[in-house]
DNA sequence: ACTATAGTTGAATGATTGTTCAACTATTTG
DNA sequence: CAAATAGTTGAACAATCATTCAACTATAGT
């Protein structure tokens, strides 16, 4: 009444394993790390986030800065805004983004590091 | 002559968008960082990641513990060795898997943290 | 050589996703 | 109020992707 019928497994290493299991967070938590880093797996997502690290931007400086439509910048923007890493404040017609904290910095570039070597 | 052919909007704020085109990377870097990301991206692979800091595992192991199957284990296996996040060793005929190096682990921790807010 | 098990791989399938287009809202100006 | 512009939104389409299944390779034991 092990965990084989989950597996297609024969032999495993049990104390391993629940070792391993016990040290593990809940599925959900992993589901919403996945979401995060979801969201920064996007050329045109990061290339927004790495330059509102200059400061603050409107959507159409960011249209025109990567050579998209506003409705793509502004689509984009949406999922950046729904995962707490930009904020945004109006100005008449004008939305300015930036980033929603140093945190958002900081992961863009720990995985500039990775990819550097 | 400027760039309002790439976008649909009329006024831009020209100083802003010049300033931080300077300081922006070359596009196949956002690629490429965004590729790292999107590994990064999926329940099932930082699950895999987040065991592997207890220690290495065979692949069993792995499958038993996240509940899939070995296929769908060695498949999202290879993503993570393609991407360098994981490397590997062959006992006999069981390969062991565990982390390439500490720097995966601070990633993880970084979006850990983002999450927990 | 034969059997059993660990692991890999390619094709197929269903789900997710990024962009475009068109229509819409919001705000400013005349 | 009317016109113009900044931005948002939903539907549609193409592309990407994670899992399963089945067939395959590799290693160990008899």
């Amino acid at each position: 009444m092990n965990e084989k019928f989950v597996c297609d497994c024969e032999v495993i290493h049990e104390e391993t394993v629940n070792a391993v299991k016990s040290k593990m967070r809940h599925t959900d938590d992993y589901l919403n790390l996945a979401s995060l880093y979801k969201v920064l797996g996007d050329g045109t997502r990061v290339r927004i986030l790495h330059a509102l690290e200059q400061g603050e931007m409107c959507v159409c400086d960011l249209a025109v800065l990567l050579g998209v439509t506003k409705s793509a910048v502004s689509h984009q923007l949406k999922v950046l805004r729904l995962s707490n890493l930009v904020k945004f404040r109006r100005e008449g017609q004008i939305v300015f983004y930036s980033l929603a904290d140093h945190h958002v910095k900081l992961m863009l570039d720990m995985g500039f590091e990775h990819i550097d070597e």
